[in-house]
DNA sequence: CGCCTGGTTGAGAATCATCAACATCTGTGG
DNA sequence: CCACAGATGTTGATGATTCTCAACCAGGCG
């Protein structure tokens, strides 16, 4: 079955947590993974509050996370495509801080945090990779804090837009035509904005030729266009 | 000369990296740290782009952590205050993402991350606080996030004085009567606010007996009202 | 003393949220 | 395979919150 593929024939290999690892150490690391069945749609990964044992990448499909505020709301914190790490919100704790749901159907890598910290110890480009990886999503989430704050609902937009096109390139995927596995709820949300002005704002970019819209599928149009609105 | 203090008797001990570590492996890691002079309001740890060589600790004083945005314009994404580890969006990059500079006279401790690392290795406890540190990190960027995402602007003040007020309690200090280190502007840049828009939630708060405000010192008077504002 | 920075307050303008109606899509069971 | 219900998305009208512009005040420093 699908799901019992180890990371050497991965061919996300080289965006994951294998990356600057040596073939007798990627399988040492391979030893220790376990790939579960797939997650369906609207399946959790882990929730907010359960213990924290491991931390996962992501395979195939796309997440969203999000925690629950004081008053009981959704609030997207970020989503997830294939070969993103995830789960690391739990280590400072010992129990998620955060909820991690399937977006579509979602194949996810398990990996049990204890035996990667032991593994860690021993292999230093590893350890550097789990220290990096953190401190990416570190670097991420100050970008969105850039991001909500103070700028127009256009620009938010625009900039998970852009985003989410260098993501797909990351992928090999088209970076001017993709699909967005989130509902419109779930961007507003994340970008702190309603549902109505994200609808808005594709309409309007779509009357201007900065996108085309049909449903969940996207096209980006002018991409320098959006790039402008995005960061100016 | 003061800044020569070592890990073992600085008082801070107990909350800073030595957590959970034997009285010998705080030698150890002490041995690698470096305590330069004191940096004078203004001053900078680092700067934005500067290559990454090392994590850093907060002794004394308040720091402030922003970003220059594609317009040129200052972005503030968090302070820091003593006992708390930054520097560590450098790890990602290999160079530093944002700049860190004094609100006040600060004392820094300075730990080479090469070193880091290696003592991390023959350290488990000392790796794993790592992680923990940086999951924090991340942890308090998304509460940030969700505090930015939609929320009014009476509520992201309240939730900056308390949380405030708790870091203030943590280093044993009054969780009702403080000062604030940073500027008005610092606070509105911080929670996406303009200043003005802070300056009115303050008068505001001071006619409703919330605090007592006297130029940069803070009074909170009623902190169970401050925190249903802040997280209902 | 006067300048400059930082902070406060006011009036008007703009953006986005809210409320509401309607359209479309999904998937479930008949 | 179709019909329908609930969820999801779009569009419009109105209003509130916050930004912008502007004047003014207080304190620190040359």
């Amino acid at each position: 079955m699908e799901y019992r593929a180890s990371c050497t024939i991965c061919r996300l290999a080289s965006i994951c947590l294998p990356i600057a690892l040596e073939a007798s150490e990627v399988n040492r690391l391979d030893s220790i993974i376990e790939r579960s069945k797939p997650l369906h749609k609207g399946e959790y990964a882990f929730r907010e509050g359960q213990p924290f044992t491991s931390v996962f990448a992501l395979r195939s499909g796309a997440l969203k996370a999000f925690a629950i505020t004081g008053d009981g709301k959704e609030q997207v914190t970020g989503f997830y495509f294939p070969g993103e790490l995830f789960g690391v919100d739990g280590i400072a704790q010992n129990r998620h801080v955060i909820s991690v749901k399937a977006l579509e159907t979602s194949a996810v890598c398990e990996i049990p945090f204890a035996q990667l910290e032991s593994l860690s110890a021993t292999l230093p480009s590893l350890q550097r990779h789990v220290f990096r990886l953190m401190s990416r999503e570190i670097t991420q989430d100050q970008q969105l804090i850039t991001l909500l704050s103070r700028n127009s609902a256009e620009r938010r937009v625009a900039a998970l837009l852009i985003n989410l096109s260098q993501r797909n390139a990351k992928l090999q995927r088209s970076a001017t035509a993709f699909r967005l596995p989130m509902s419109r709820t779930d961007i507003g949300n994340y970008l702190g904005l309603t549902v109505e002005t994200v609808s808005r704002i594709f309409s309007r970019f779509q009357k201007s030729r900065l996108l085309a819209v049909e449903k969940k599928e996207i096209r980006l149009l002018d991409v320098p266009a959006l790039e402008a609105l995005a960061s100016d």
